[in-house]
DNA sequence: ACGGTCGACGGCAGTCACTGACATCGACCG
DNA sequence: CGGTCGATGTCAGTGACTGCCGTCGACCGT
């Protein structure tokens, strides 16, 4: 055993995640997270740029992800066609997680500084989203406007899941989601 | 004349772009801003919650603005038309702004947080414009789709208004992102 | 077995964003 | 002319975040 119990950045998460949920995001400061999971407050430091990242630790994860499933689509395949199939992969990533995802989202949507967090890391997602296009010779400002256009049906698409008490799969609300933008779009 | 010097906040709006341009936003200090403006900090921060919310004074008046153009579309269009005119009024309140609209828009682009913020405002606007469509009629999740949409449109031809040295209009850059996003939605 | 390096963490002092409480004083009102 | 009000100043405090340095098991080469 080492000199340091492990997973340090595993407790501070859900060290964080409990505290946010128990008393508001606000309300807590770094120092308690940090002393619930067994640490200091400069290490939290350490692990997380500031006090939002602790909750977006696997941003990271679903960005590589998305661009990962969005390249693994055929190149002949329309923009609006690939960005579908890459919806349809990312909804597997969770599967598993409707519970937990709906308690993120909730702590998230009860602070202004974390949703800002949430749209930064989605843009960051779009745009790595239009890089992948544009590397598959799709041009701006289509590469752009599909990848937003995506984007945006993910983030209605998540936000309706979560509400939901049902079964329904996240494929689902994705799919119905994008549909009706083609609707939307075809001036319907 | 009064006990104090007029205009206190355009002063502040002023002295904040201006440092932010010369040293970067996080360099300045809210007391240097303040200083500028012939002002103390604490006086700083009645007027803004925070040091990024001076550069975001008229995002609610575009917002007004947006919400109202909107509005003053005919019912009976298609919501991808009303949007489409309400972007093409709303591209008047830029006409003359076009410097401005650079000088903001670098001290943005480079910083995290001021993107963070901006990104904030723009979903607020999508949620206004959301809800007017709700009003008139869209269900959803059309109504949000074609308000999310709709601000993609926006951002994007805004990035690449102020990115041109030409003298196209912002008009133009909306009407051609709007048109990519139908071709693209359309799965061509 | 031993000295040296390294990585993860603790401790501490400091800056700055932001806040609450209270004081000031011209403007304006009756 | 006294009283109220609104915009600002003053001051003390909290907490987010950072730089710097110290600690000490793990691990590595000899």
């Amino acid at each position: 055993m080492g000199r340091w119990e492990p997973n340090a950045r595993g407790r501070l998460e859900q060290a964080a995640l409990e505290l946010y949920r128990e008393r508001g995001f606000e309300q807590t400061t770094a120092a308690q997270i940090a002393q619930r999971a067994g640490l200091t407050e400069r290490t939290f430091f350490r692990h997380y740029a500031d006090k939002r990242e602790v909750l977006f630790a696997g941003a990271h994860l679903l960005e590589e992800a998305f661009v990962d499933a969005l390249s693994h689509t055929p190149e002949t395949a329309a923009p609006i066609d690939a960005m579908a199939s890459a919806l349809e992969t990312i909804s597997a990533v969770f599967l598993e997680r409707h519970e937990f995802s709906r308690q993120r989202q909730a702590v998230i949507v009860a602070n202004a500084e974390l949703r800002e967090r949430e749209l930064i890391k989605l843009a960051s997602l779009s745009k790595a989203l239009a890089a992948t296009f544009r590397s598959r010779g799709v041009s701006d400002p289509a590469a752009s406007l599909t990848a937003e256009a995506g984007i945006a049906v993910f983030k209605i698409g998540f936000e309706r899941w979560v509400d939901e008490d049902g079964d329904r799969q996240l494929a689902d609300f994705l799919r119905e989601s994008l549909a009706e933008l083609k609707v939307v779009a075809a001036g319907r």
